[in-house]
DNA sequence: CATTCGTGAAGACGAAT
DNA sequence: ATTCGATTTCACGAATG
């Protein structure tokens, strides 16, 4: 929406250069596959032969929801990429021609290639900030598609740049990094679980934990034990429970905890499960279906760990109803 | 009839090797 | 990389009301 137009104006001075005999190679090999990078007539710089949009701005998904952007730390205004290394550094033209002019042989051709992939991923920030820049957009992007206040955003970017700071990125793809960032940040500010982040992400779960077990260790985070509890509020108003439910519920749950039967289990199953316990005590009704299609937790899982909640708090499941 | 309960096979997970 | 134990899910039929 608002993004489009704010975001076109910081690309303006480069068009102006396009025809120019500027030619540096950043502008056109494309990072991916180092195919030619083009300028379309949708005005991005985009690769002919993997189709990847060069024009970082382009990348930007999903409505800003934020109203004050400036207190979003977004990625930063790509301030002067060109010229971050003072012209120092080496740079290998794209026409495959020697100093003589003479062309170039395959294999001279395909050496020259290599150097200037490697020359260009590693001595150029450029690379940094568009990882940067997809990463900060596949974060926004799934928190706002999760409803998410910005201050797990903000975490979430926080992570990911410590994360791209130490090359932990390295074999992981961004989008998967980008998830576990924003599992980790959900998790601090005790919000969603992998369950529900899973549909909005780009990647399946096992590429997401192992990302987010990856960041946990590399980075020390220090993540607080998963807690039922959390997920209480948001389903029990999805199933139209009372407060009532809720607090019994909760209640439930910390008799579980006591009783050291909670770790190990998927704490999404076990507030179903605590909520479908606390349930047949209350005025509010909900069958084992219509808990599993809220909390995507099977029936029989919801049997079972209300059973455990029960038993835990000294019911034997048979004496209720 | 709707709901709940229990079971066995199969998959996914974390931890240990 | 594989193996292990515990957990979860699926598909089903039985029991309950």
């Amino acid at each position: 929406m608002t993004a489009d137009s704010s975001i076109r104006t910081s690309n303006n001075q480069r068009t102006g250069h396009q025809q120019t005999q500027d030619a540096s190679p950043s502008e056109n090999i494309c990072p991916e596959c180092d195919g030619q990078v083009v300028f379309t007539a949708e005005q991005e710089y985009t690769c002919e032969d993997c189709g990847l949009v060069v024009d970082e701005n382009n990348i930007d998904r999903g409505p800003e929801h934020s109203r004050h952007d400036d207190t979003t730390p977004r990625t930063g205004r790509s301030t002067t990429p060109r010229l971050h290394d003072k012209g120092l550094s080496t740079e290998i033209g794209w026409e495959n021609r020697d100093s003589h002019g003479n062309t170039l042989s395959s294999e001279q051709r395909s050496k020259a290639r290599r150097l200037r992939r490697w020359n260009q991923r590693y001595s150029n920030r450029d690379h940094l900030d568009r990882n940067l820049r997809q990463a900060l957009g596949e974060i926004d992007r799934m928190a706002a598609s999760l409803g998410l206040p910005t201050a797990v955003r903000e975490t979430a970017s926080v992570i990911y740049r410590r994360a791209l700071e130490e090359d932990l990125v390295r074999g992981y793809s961004i989008e998967a990094v980008a998830s576990a960032a924003l599992l980790a940040a959900s998790r601090q500010h005790a919000q969603r679980s992998i369950r529900e982040l899973v549909p909005c992400s780009r990647v399946d779960q096992q590429a997401i934990r192992r990302a987010h077990r990856n960041l946990n260790e590399e980075l020390g985070l220090e993540l607080p034990p998963p807690d039922p509890c959390d997920h209480l509020d948001r389903y029990a108003s999805d199933l139209g429970f009372s407060q009532q439910t809720v607090t019994q519920a909760a209640d439930f749950l910390e008799g579980v905890k006591a009783a050291g039967k909670h770790s190990g289990k998927d704490p999404v199953a076990l507030a179903a499960g605590a909520l479908y316990a606390a349930q047949l005590f209350t005025r509010d009704h909900a069958t084992q279906a219509r808990i599993s299609d809220s909390t995507d937790v099977s029936e029989v899982s919801i049997r079972k760990h209300y059973q455990r909640v029960l038993k835990c708090n000294g019911i034997e499941p048979a004496t209720v109803r």
